[in-house]
DNA sequence: CCGGTGAGTAGGAAATCCGAACTCACCATA
DNA sequence: TATGGTGAGTTCGGATTTCCTACTCACCGG
Protein backbone atom coordinates (compact mmCIF):
# COMPACT_ATOMS: atom_id res chain seq x y z
CA UNK A 1 0.00 0.00 0.00
CA UNK A 2 2.93 2.67 0.56
CA UNK A 3 4.30 2.01 -2.80
CA UNK A 4 2.74 4.45 -5.83
CA UNK A 5 2.03 1.88 -8.08
CA UNK A 6 -0.74 -0.40 -6.44
CA UNK A 7 -1.94 -2.32 -9.06
CA UNK A 8 -4.35 -0.79 -11.64
CA UNK A 9 -2.88 2.16 -12.88
CA UNK A 10 -1.40 1.88 -16.23
CA UNK A 11 2.29 2.59 -16.98
CA UNK A 12 3.44 6.16 -17.88
CA UNK A 13 4.24 5.85 -21.84
CA UNK A 14 3.77 8.41 -24.73
CA UNK A 15 2.73 6.16 -26.98
CA UNK A 16 -0.51 5.87 -24.67
CA UNK A 17 -1.05 9.18 -24.25
CA UNK A 18 -0.90 10.35 -27.82
CA UNK A 19 -3.70 7.41 -28.28
CA UNK A 20 -5.77 9.00 -25.77
CA UNK A 21 -6.02 11.45 -28.16
CA UNK A 22 -5.91 10.47 -31.48
CA UNK A 23 -7.18 6.47 -30.49
CA UNK A 24 -10.96 6.80 -30.22
CA UNK A 25 -12.89 5.57 -32.77
CA UNK A 26 -13.37 7.86 -35.58
CA UNK A 27 -10.44 9.91 -34.33
CA UNK A 28 -7.95 9.56 -37.48
CA UNK A 29 -9.67 8.83 -40.17
CA UNK A 30 -10.78 12.86 -39.13
CA UNK A 31 -7.30 13.38 -39.50
CA UNK A 32 -7.27 11.49 -42.93
CA UNK A 33 -9.84 13.43 -44.72
CA UNK A 34 -8.89 16.78 -43.01
CA UNK A 35 -5.50 16.56 -44.33
CA UNK A 36 -7.21 15.91 -47.82
CA UNK A 37 -8.59 18.60 -47.66
CA UNK A 38 -12.41 17.35 -46.97
CA UNK A 39 -12.53 19.38 -43.68
CA UNK A 40 -16.51 20.41 -43.61
CA UNK A 41 -18.99 18.97 -41.07
CA UNK A 42 -21.03 17.14 -43.86
CA UNK A 43 -18.14 16.36 -45.52
CA UNK A 44 -16.74 14.13 -42.52
CA UNK A 45 -19.80 12.81 -42.17
CA UNK A 46 -20.15 11.10 -45.46
CA UNK A 47 -16.89 10.56 -46.27
CA UNK A 48 -16.27 8.59 -42.78
CA UNK A 49 -19.64 7.45 -42.22
CA UNK A 50 -19.76 8.34 -38.28
CA UNK A 51 -22.74 9.65 -36.46
CA UNK A 52 -22.79 13.73 -36.10
CA UNK A 53 -22.85 13.69 -32.74
CA UNK A 54 -19.96 11.79 -31.89
CA UNK A 55 -17.81 13.48 -34.84
CA UNK A 56 -18.84 16.55 -33.03
CA UNK A 57 -17.54 15.11 -29.94
CA UNK A 58 -14.15 14.28 -31.87
CA UNK A 59 -13.90 17.41 -33.32
CA UNK A 60 -14.29 19.28 -30.09
CA UNK A 61 -11.51 16.88 -28.28
CA UNK A 62 -9.05 17.27 -31.60
CA UNK A 63 -9.40 20.90 -31.99
CA UNK A 64 -8.78 21.08 -27.84
CA UNK A 65 -5.90 19.29 -28.43
CA UNK A 66 -4.31 21.37 -30.56
CA UNK A 67 -4.27 18.94 -33.60
CA UNK A 68 -7.02 20.68 -35.48
CA UNK A 69 -8.26 24.36 -35.71
CA UNK A 70 -11.47 25.51 -36.76
CA UNK A 71 -11.79 28.16 -39.77
CA UNK A 72 -14.63 30.16 -40.37
CA UNK A 73 -14.43 30.37 -45.12
CA UNK A 74 -17.43 32.28 -44.74
CA UNK A 75 -19.47 34.72 -42.31
CA UNK A 76 -23.01 34.95 -42.56
CA UNK A 77 -23.91 32.09 -42.95
CA UNK A 78 -21.27 31.51 -40.94
CA UNK A 79 -19.66 28.23 -41.83
CA UNK A 80 -16.54 26.30 -40.53
CA UNK A 81 -14.04 24.03 -41.80
CA UNK A 82 -11.64 22.30 -40.24
CA UNK A 83 -8.14 22.29 -40.93
CA UNK A 84 -4.38 19.85 -39.59
CA UNK A 85 -2.20 22.19 -37.30
CA UNK A 86 1.14 21.53 -37.26
CA UNK A 87 1.11 18.76 -34.81
CA UNK A 88 -1.99 17.43 -36.71
CA UNK A 89 0.19 17.35 -40.04
CA UNK A 90 2.83 15.65 -37.97
CA UNK A 91 0.49 12.47 -37.24
CA UNK A 92 -0.09 12.49 -41.14
CA UNK A 93 2.98 9.47 -41.20
CA UNK A 94 1.01 7.70 -38.92
CA UNK A 95 -2.09 7.32 -41.86
CA UNK A 96 1.11 6.77 -44.56
CA UNK A 97 2.28 3.94 -42.61
CA UNK A 98 -1.14 2.08 -41.45
CA UNK A 99 -2.12 2.70 -45.34
CA UNK A 100 1.37 1.40 -46.49
CA UNK A 101 0.44 -1.39 -44.22
CA UNK A 102 -3.35 -2.05 -44.96
CA UNK A 103 -2.31 -2.09 -48.50
CA UNK A 104 0.37 -4.75 -48.04
CA UNK A 105 -2.20 -7.15 -45.40
CA UNK A 106 -5.07 -6.63 -45.69
CA UNK A 107 -5.65 -6.32 -50.05
CA UNK A 108 -3.49 -9.09 -51.24
CA UNK A 109 -6.40 -9.54 -53.95
CA UNK A 110 -8.30 -6.00 -54.17
CA UNK A 111 -6.70 -2.87 -55.60
CA UNK A 112 -5.46 -0.48 -53.45
CA UNK A 113 -8.45 2.20 -52.94
CA UNK A 114 -6.25 5.14 -53.29
CA UNK A 115 -2.77 5.74 -54.13
CA UNK A 116 -0.39 8.55 -53.03
CA UNK A 117 2.07 9.80 -54.86
CA UNK A 118 5.45 11.39 -53.44
CA UNK A 119 7.00 14.41 -55.08
CA UNK A 120 9.82 12.38 -56.44
CA UNK A 121 7.82 10.46 -58.70
CA UNK A 122 6.71 7.22 -57.48
CA UNK A 123 4.14 5.53 -55.06
CA UNK A 124 4.71 6.54 -51.84
CA UNK A 125 5.39 3.45 -50.00
CA UNK A 126 6.20 4.59 -46.11
CA UNK A 127 8.88 3.50 -44.11
CA UNK A 128 9.99 4.48 -40.57
CA UNK A 129 13.76 5.67 -40.44
CA UNK A 130 15.61 7.15 -37.82
CA UNK A 131 16.56 10.50 -37.67
CA UNK A 132 20.30 10.11 -36.54
CA UNK A 133 21.61 7.42 -38.91
CA UNK A 134 19.00 8.03 -41.53
CA UNK A 135 18.91 4.02 -41.82
CA UNK A 136 15.53 2.14 -41.76
CA UNK A 137 14.05 0.98 -38.28
CA UNK A 138 14.10 -2.96 -37.91
CA UNK A 139 12.82 -3.96 -34.67
CA UNK A 140 16.29 -5.97 -34.05
CA UNK A 141 17.81 -2.88 -33.94
CA UNK A 142 16.10 -1.35 -31.19
CA UNK A 143 16.80 -1.30 -27.06
CA UNK A 144 14.41 0.26 -24.81
CA UNK A 145 15.77 1.91 -22.15
CA UNK A 146 12.82 2.62 -19.29
CA UNK A 147 13.31 6.07 -18.06
CA UNK A 148 10.45 6.12 -15.17
CA UNK A 149 9.45 3.90 -12.61
CA UNK A 150 6.52 1.05 -13.87
CA UNK A 151 8.28 -0.42 -16.32
CA UNK A 152 9.85 -3.60 -16.92
CA UNK A 153 11.02 -5.28 -20.24
CA UNK A 154 12.00 -8.88 -20.64
CA UNK A 155 11.98 -9.18 -24.27
CA UNK A 156 14.65 -9.07 -27.05
CA UNK A 157 14.23 -5.22 -27.26
CA UNK A 158 15.55 -5.48 -23.31
CA UNK A 159 18.31 -3.16 -22.62
CA UNK B 1 -30.06 6.02 -56.26
CA UNK B 2 -28.84 4.22 -58.59
CA UNK B 3 -25.26 4.64 -57.55
CA UNK B 4 -23.55 2.29 -55.37
CA UNK B 5 -22.73 4.98 -52.55
CA UNK B 6 -25.99 5.63 -50.91
CA UNK B 7 -24.87 7.57 -47.56
CA UNK B 8 -24.45 5.76 -44.81
CA UNK B 9 -20.96 3.34 -46.14
CA UNK B 10 -18.07 4.97 -45.38
CA UNK B 11 -15.49 4.73 -48.40
CA UNK B 12 -12.88 1.76 -48.79
CA UNK B 13 -9.72 2.75 -47.14
CA UNK B 14 -6.80 0.92 -46.26
CA UNK B 15 -6.34 3.28 -43.49
CA UNK B 16 -9.98 2.36 -42.20
CA UNK B 17 -9.42 -1.01 -42.44
CA UNK B 18 -6.37 -1.23 -40.36
CA UNK B 19 -7.79 0.87 -37.52
CA UNK B 20 -10.77 -1.84 -37.63
CA UNK B 21 -7.93 -4.27 -36.33
CA UNK B 22 -5.70 -2.63 -34.46
CA UNK B 23 -8.11 0.95 -33.85
CA UNK B 24 -9.54 -0.33 -30.91
CA UNK B 25 -9.08 0.62 -27.59
CA UNK B 26 -5.65 -1.20 -26.01
CA UNK B 27 -4.89 -2.94 -29.09
CA UNK B 28 -1.83 -1.08 -29.72
CA UNK B 29 -0.57 -1.10 -26.40
CA UNK B 30 -0.96 -4.43 -26.45
CA UNK B 31 1.48 -4.64 -29.27
CA UNK B 32 3.59 -2.29 -27.74
CA UNK B 33 4.09 -4.91 -24.82
CA UNK B 34 4.48 -8.12 -27.36
CA UNK B 35 6.87 -6.17 -28.61
CA UNK B 36 8.69 -5.47 -25.52
CA UNK B 37 8.91 -8.76 -24.70
CA UNK B 38 6.22 -8.48 -22.16
CA UNK B 39 3.91 -11.21 -24.00
CA UNK B 40 1.98 -12.78 -20.98
CA UNK B 41 -1.75 -12.43 -20.34
CA UNK B 42 -0.96 -11.34 -16.73
CA UNK B 43 1.76 -9.01 -17.39
CA UNK B 44 -0.54 -7.61 -20.51
CA UNK B 45 -3.23 -6.38 -17.69
CA UNK B 46 -1.18 -4.87 -15.40
CA UNK B 47 1.06 -3.18 -17.74
CA UNK B 48 -1.51 -1.70 -19.46
CA UNK B 49 -4.41 -1.20 -17.54
CA UNK B 50 -7.25 -3.40 -19.39
CA UNK B 51 -10.41 -5.25 -17.63
CA UNK B 52 -8.77 -8.65 -18.52
CA UNK B 53 -12.09 -9.53 -20.32
CA UNK B 54 -11.14 -7.24 -22.87
CA UNK B 55 -7.63 -8.11 -23.01
CA UNK B 56 -9.13 -11.51 -24.17
CA UNK B 57 -11.60 -10.35 -26.65
CA UNK B 58 -8.19 -8.12 -28.31
CA UNK B 59 -5.82 -11.18 -28.08
CA UNK B 60 -8.54 -13.25 -30.15
CA UNK B 61 -8.92 -10.56 -32.66
CA UNK B 62 -4.99 -9.85 -33.10
CA UNK B 63 -4.17 -13.22 -33.37
CA UNK B 64 -6.93 -14.14 -35.97
CA UNK B 65 -6.02 -10.72 -37.80
CA UNK B 66 -2.50 -12.86 -38.12
CA UNK B 67 -0.72 -9.83 -35.68
CA UNK B 68 -0.08 -11.73 -32.55
CA UNK B 69 0.37 -15.74 -32.58
CA UNK B 70 -0.05 -17.20 -29.43
CA UNK B 71 2.72 -19.51 -28.07
CA UNK B 72 2.90 -22.32 -25.12
CA UNK B 73 6.31 -21.49 -23.12
CA UNK B 74 5.31 -24.70 -21.24
CA UNK B 75 3.24 -27.31 -21.55
CA UNK B 76 1.94 -28.88 -17.96
CA UNK B 77 1.30 -26.54 -17.03
CA UNK B 78 -0.48 -24.86 -19.96
CA UNK B 79 1.08 -21.63 -19.98
CA UNK B 80 1.09 -18.94 -22.94
CA UNK B 81 2.89 -16.09 -24.46
CA UNK B 82 1.58 -13.31 -27.02
CA UNK B 83 4.38 -12.82 -29.55
CA UNK B 84 4.00 -10.55 -32.72
CA UNK B 85 4.41 -11.77 -36.10
CA UNK B 86 6.21 -10.45 -38.94
CA UNK B 87 3.18 -8.19 -39.82
CA UNK B 88 2.88 -7.14 -36.36
CA UNK B 89 5.97 -6.25 -36.24
CA UNK B 90 5.54 -4.35 -39.14
CA UNK B 91 3.29 -2.23 -37.21
CA UNK B 92 5.66 -1.20 -34.79
CA UNK B 93 6.79 1.93 -36.33
CA UNK B 94 3.64 3.22 -35.83
CA UNK B 95 4.16 3.03 -31.75
CA UNK B 96 7.76 4.81 -33.17
CA UNK B 97 6.09 7.60 -34.25
CA UNK B 98 3.63 7.73 -31.77
CA UNK B 99 5.72 7.56 -29.24
CA UNK B 100 8.18 10.35 -31.24
CA UNK B 101 5.00 12.56 -31.66
CA UNK B 102 4.23 12.06 -27.98
CA UNK B 103 7.07 12.52 -26.67
CA UNK B 104 7.19 16.01 -29.04
CA UNK B 105 3.88 17.38 -28.05
CA UNK B 106 2.63 16.09 -24.44
CA UNK B 107 5.93 16.27 -22.73
CA UNK B 108 7.45 19.61 -23.31
CA UNK B 109 8.21 19.19 -19.42
CA UNK B 110 7.91 15.86 -18.25
CA UNK B 111 10.51 13.76 -18.84
CA UNK B 112 10.05 11.31 -21.15
CA UNK B 113 9.07 7.88 -19.46
CA UNK B 114 11.26 5.88 -22.09
CA UNK B 115 13.59 6.19 -24.44
CA UNK B 116 14.30 4.14 -27.54
CA UNK B 117 17.78 3.17 -28.86
CA UNK B 118 18.57 2.41 -32.34
CA UNK B 119 21.32 0.54 -33.19
CA UNK B 120 23.21 3.31 -34.58
CA UNK B 121 23.72 4.60 -31.14
CA UNK B 122 21.60 7.39 -30.89
CA UNK B 123 18.26 7.81 -29.09
CA UNK B 124 15.18 6.97 -31.94
CA UNK B 125 13.70 10.15 -32.99
CA UNK B 126 11.27 8.18 -35.65
CA UNK B 127 10.42 9.91 -38.89
CA UNK B 128 8.50 8.68 -42.12
CA UNK B 129 10.17 8.66 -45.70
CA UNK B 130 9.75 7.44 -49.32
CA UNK B 131 10.96 3.96 -49.86
CA UNK B 132 11.59 5.51 -53.52
CA UNK B 133 13.15 8.43 -53.02
CA UNK B 134 14.53 7.90 -48.72
CA UNK B 135 13.35 11.43 -48.47
CA UNK B 136 11.47 12.47 -45.18
CA UNK B 137 7.57 12.86 -46.05
CA UNK B 138 6.10 16.05 -45.81
CA UNK B 139 2.54 17.23 -46.41
CA UNK B 140 3.12 19.37 -48.79
CA UNK B 141 5.05 16.64 -51.05
CA UNK B 142 2.21 14.43 -51.23
CA UNK B 143 -0.54 13.74 -54.09
CA UNK B 144 -3.50 11.52 -53.56
CA UNK B 145 -4.99 9.89 -56.31
CA UNK B 146 -8.43 7.81 -56.03
CA UNK B 147 -8.22 4.39 -57.77
CA UNK B 148 -11.70 3.78 -56.52
CA UNK B 149 -14.93 5.31 -56.40
CA UNK B 150 -16.68 7.25 -53.37
CA UNK B 151 -13.25 9.38 -52.88
CA UNK B 152 -13.56 13.03 -53.56
CA UNK B 153 -10.09 15.04 -52.73
CA UNK B 154 -10.73 18.85 -52.22
CA UNK B 155 -7.86 20.37 -50.53
CA UNK B 156 -4.07 20.84 -51.05
CA UNK B 157 -2.93 17.34 -51.51
CA UNK B 158 -5.72 16.50 -54.64
CA UNK B 159 -4.51 15.23 -57.73
C1' DC C 1 -42.57 32.31 -48.93
C1' DC C 2 -40.46 27.64 -49.58
C1' DG C 3 -37.26 24.32 -50.09
C1' DG C 4 -32.41 23.30 -49.39
C1' DT C 5 -27.87 23.29 -47.05
C1' DG C 6 -24.50 23.47 -43.34
C1' DA C 7 -23.62 22.61 -38.63
C1' DG C 8 -24.78 20.90 -35.17
C1' DT C 9 -28.32 19.01 -30.56
C1' DA C 10 -31.59 15.83 -28.33
C1' DG C 11 -33.07 11.44 -26.78
C1' DG C 12 -33.70 6.65 -26.26
C1' DA C 13 -32.11 1.98 -27.82
C1' DA C 14 -28.06 -0.88 -28.56
C1' DA C 15 -23.48 -2.11 -27.96
C1' DT C 16 -19.17 -1.91 -25.06
C1' DC C 17 -16.67 -1.48 -21.21
C1' DC C 18 -15.60 -2.08 -16.41
C1' DG C 19 -14.24 -4.40 -11.93
C1' DA C 20 -14.59 -7.98 -9.11
C1' DA C 21 -15.33 -12.52 -8.39
C1' DC C 22 -15.12 -17.06 -10.07
C1' DT C 23 -13.14 -21.25 -12.47
C1' DC C 24 -9.83 -24.70 -13.64
C1' DA C 25 -5.48 -26.87 -13.96
C1' DC C 26 -1.35 -27.27 -12.11
C1' DC C 27 2.78 -26.92 -8.80
C1' DA C 28 5.12 -26.37 -4.07
C1' DT C 29 5.46 -27.28 0.60
C1' DA C 30 4.48 -28.97 4.95
C1' DT D 1 -2.93 -34.98 1.62
C1' DA D 2 -4.63 -30.45 2.76
C1' DT D 3 -3.21 -25.42 1.80
C1' DG D 4 -1.88 -21.90 -0.73
C1' DG D 5 -0.27 -19.72 -4.97
C1' DT D 6 0.08 -18.74 -10.04
C1' DG D 7 -1.33 -18.35 -14.85
C1' DA D 8 -4.89 -17.84 -17.96
C1' DG D 9 -8.69 -16.85 -18.66
C1' DT D 10 -14.58 -16.66 -18.13
C1' DT D 11 -18.82 -14.83 -16.01
C1' DC D 12 -21.59 -11.45 -14.06
C1' DG D 13 -24.41 -7.25 -13.40
C1' DG D 14 -24.05 -2.47 -13.80
C1' DA D 15 -21.98 1.87 -15.66
C1' DT D 16 -20.53 4.19 -19.95
C1' DT D 17 -20.37 5.03 -24.80
C1' DT D 18 -22.13 4.61 -29.24
C1' DC D 19 -25.46 4.57 -32.54
C1' DC D 20 -29.28 6.31 -35.19
C1' DT D 21 -33.12 9.22 -36.25
C1' DA D 22 -35.13 13.23 -35.84
C1' DC D 23 -35.00 17.88 -34.67
C1' DT D 24 -33.27 22.74 -34.49
C1' DC D 25 -31.45 27.11 -36.10
C1' DA D 26 -29.46 30.28 -39.37
C1' DC D 27 -29.09 31.44 -43.69
C1' DC D 28 -29.49 31.62 -48.93
C1' DG D 29 -31.67 31.42 -53.67
C1' DG D 30 -35.60 31.81 -56.42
Amino acid sequence: MAASRSSREPRPCSIADALALVGEKYSLLVLREVCLGNGRFDQLVRNIGAPRDVLATRLRRLVDAGILTKQAYSERPQRFEYRPTRAGLELEPILMTLMTWGDRHLRKDTGRPMVIEHVCGHELLAVVTCTACGGVVHHEDLTAHPQAPGWTVTGPTAA
